[in-house]
RNA sequence: GCACCCGUAGCUCAGCUGGAUAGAGCGCUGCCCUCCGAAGGCAGAGGCCAUAGGUUCGAAUCCUAUCGGGUGCGCCA
């Protein structure tokens, strides 16, 4: 149900309307017709551009076409009244049924209000986190997580069918540095004295895995060479760091679907076969790079490589792919990797990288492009960083300083719902500030509390209701007429009818964050209309009989269900009270 | 040097596939808050949407150039 959409295709079967009259001529292309708010609530409830995007193809006025268009909108007993305004635009006043319709409707059909059809059925791929399993995930990982898991819960709410997915860098060097860590905390769990040279990892949460090692494995590979122990203590640190790392999104709520490992393309073929299926296409040949202008660097010397042609898919130069000893770079795995998400059928793709793979996005879009043909999309979000702040000061992490943040010392201070809602208050190719005490803070100009307050707030109200033995529950609510008989209340209903096209917009622009900022406005008129209630008893949320009660309260108990809609799809718990 | 992101009120930021008089919070100014539904309420001032061109009936939004900030730029993932 969205109002928006159904008015819409009254404008669009008047358009046809007048078509088949000969008002208007046939053949018009009507996409670029809306119907959307009006900034200004003086001009009415909803207004549609439709005689303005079409005065140019019909070779008519914009006024003339609008004349026409609000005589036979006119006629639909949902609106109560069509003013041509402006340069053409048609303003609607809906009927007052229209509007006493509406919570009812939104009780009937619970937080699924807003669910969208748009996604039709289509399989998206969501990757996101993909960090290293080298250790714990700090504060600034939690960004990208967050973002992520809501940008899956928010397509699946718009109905793509959605997965959501980690790919594990456990191929590369850095995987050889942590085993080496590892086994020096495995000889030290053995009492030896080590020392953790520059290329090793020192954490202290290495040491626990040392001593597990040594559990399983007793004293087998005291002495012994890396061709001995090497590959099976990177396994078993690969698998102990993505424990503690699903651990730490489980604290975040993050969970995936899918765990997707580099290197599992290694040594089977997988990507031989996305590079052959690139070489196929003529996008992989022998060559030499230019070096980058104005910033040579100084080992530079001319060099033979293996390269993917990417400017044919619109990035500005070839990019190699394997290295000059033969192995493959960093970027091969990945082609494999997008390579087997095209091949899984997904019909489009998107990744959520860290701000310093700016560089990257051009190159994965371009064998995206070349791999699936151009029929796979590929939108890749980069999340930019969050600025820490404690008490309004500048906060640095530093591991020296013993002030390094992890993820889950993160979710200890401040807890996973004020995480994530301020995480996403942002859009994400933007700066964050993060304010440890702030984020916390009970007042007004914390979005988090704020939101949680509304709904807490009608929660109250509908538990005070109910001990005045009024019977609010939401299958009784839903058959009354909702009392709307101030310009506030009305207003509000407005807001909550723009719910289902907010969702629509928020899916269609891959950006969760217009849902938080939904949020704070709708909490904020309801915040407005609790207020008015103070010297307009007339508006109170609790009237003194039944009747009223219900019929006041059936509105806010459908902002409080939208309210619960948006936080579900940021992955916020609605708080019933405020403690 | 090149590419990408950003530039909107004093500050932090929203701003809908281009739409009407550009919004919010903070800060500032004034008023209200002895009782109702706590963690305040109401009102006001504050803008060359970085700059200059262009496209369009219409531009903060799209295109081009310039300026300013950030990020990245062949054997690191």
């Amino acid at each position: 149900m969205n109002l928006f959409s159904d008015i819409r295709a009254l404008v669009i079967a008047s358009i046809e309307a007048l078509q088949s009259e000969g008002t208007l001529p046939t053949g018009l292309t009507l996409d670029a017709v809306t119907t959307e708010p009006p900034r200004d609530p003086a001009h009415g409830d909803m207004a549609t551009n439709a005689a303005m995007v079409l005065a140019k193809p019909a070779k008519m006025k914009p006024r003339d076409i609008a004349e026409a268009l609000a005589v036979k909108l006119s006629a639909d007993d949902r609106i109560a009244s069509a003013e041509v305004a402006g340069p053409g635009f048609l303003n609607l006043r809906l009927a007052n049924s229209v509007w006493r319709g509406l919570p009812g409707a939104i009780l009937k059909a619970g937080t699924e209000y807003g669910r969208s059809t748009m996604g039709q059925g289509l399989r998206v791929n969501v990757e996101y986190v993909s960090a290293n399993p080298t250790g714990p995930m700090h504060v600034g990982h939690a960004r990208g997580a967050i973002v992520g898991d809501a940008m899956a819960s928010l397509l699946a709410y718009a109905g793509y069918d959605v997965t959501r997915e980690y790919y594990i860098n456990d191929g590369g060097a850095q995987v050889d540095v942590l085993a080496r860590s590892v086994y020096l905390r495995y000889l030290q769990a053995h009492g030896q004295d080590v020392e953790f040279a520059d290329g090793t990892y020192p954490g202290e949460y290495l040491i626990e895995v040392g001593e597990a090692l040594k559990a399983k494995v007793g004293d087998a590979y005291l002495d012994k060479g890396e061709d001995v122990w090497l590959a099976d203590v990177r396994e078993f640190a690969t698998d102990a760091m993505m424990a503690l790392i699903r651990e730490d999104l489980a604290a975040l709520g993050v969970h995936m679907d899918h765990f997707f490992s580099e290197k599992s393309l290694y040594g089977t073929g997988r990507i031989e076969a996305a590079i052959d299926s690139l070489r196929d296409k003529g996008l992989i040949y022998r060559g030499v790079l230019e070096p980058p202008k104005g910033k040579t660097p100084e080992d530079w010397e001319p060099r033979e490589q293996t390269l993917f042609k990417s400017t044919a898919h619109g990035d500005d130069v070839d990019r190699p792919i394997m290295k000059s000893d033969g192995s493959w770079t960093y970027f091969a795995p990945d082609i494999a990797y997008h390579y087997d998400k095209v091949q899984r059928g997904f019909d489009m793709l998107i990744d959520i990288f860290g701000a310093d793979h700016g560089g990257y996005v051009k190159r994965m879009k371009a064998a995206v492009s070349a791999l699936s043909e151009g029929r796979v999309p590929l939108d890749i979000k980069l999340i930019q960083l969050v600025k820490l702040f404690k008490n309004g000061e500048p906060f640095k992490m530093s591991k020296r300083a013993g002030t390094f943040i992890t993820l889950r010392d993160l979710v200890e201070m401040v807890g996973a719902d004020v995480a994530r809602f301020h995480m996403l208050t942002r859009k994400s190719d933007a700066a964050l500030d993060f304010d440890f005490d702030k984020v916390v803070e009970q007042s007004k100009e914390n979005p988090v509390f704020y939101v949680q307050y509304a709904h807490a707030r009608i929660c109250s109200a509908l538990r005070k209701a109910a001990e005045a033995g009024v019977d609010v529950s939401d299958a009784t609510l839903a058959e009354v007429t909702p009392d709307l008989s101030h310009t506030a209340e009305v207003a509000l209903a407005a807001k909550l009818a723009e719910w289902p096209r907010l969702v629509e917009i928020a899916a269609r622009t891959h950006e969760p964050h217009r849902i938080a900022t939904y949020l704070s406005e709708l909490a904020s008129d309801l915040h407005g209309l609790w207020n008015q209630g103070k010297d307009t008893p007339e508006m109170r949320f609790v009237q003194d009989s039944p009747d009223a009660t219900q019929a006041k309260i059936l509105l806010v108990r459908a902002t409080a269900v939208v309210i619960s809609a948006g936080l579900g799809i940021l992955g916020v718990t609605p708080a019933e009270e405020m403690r």
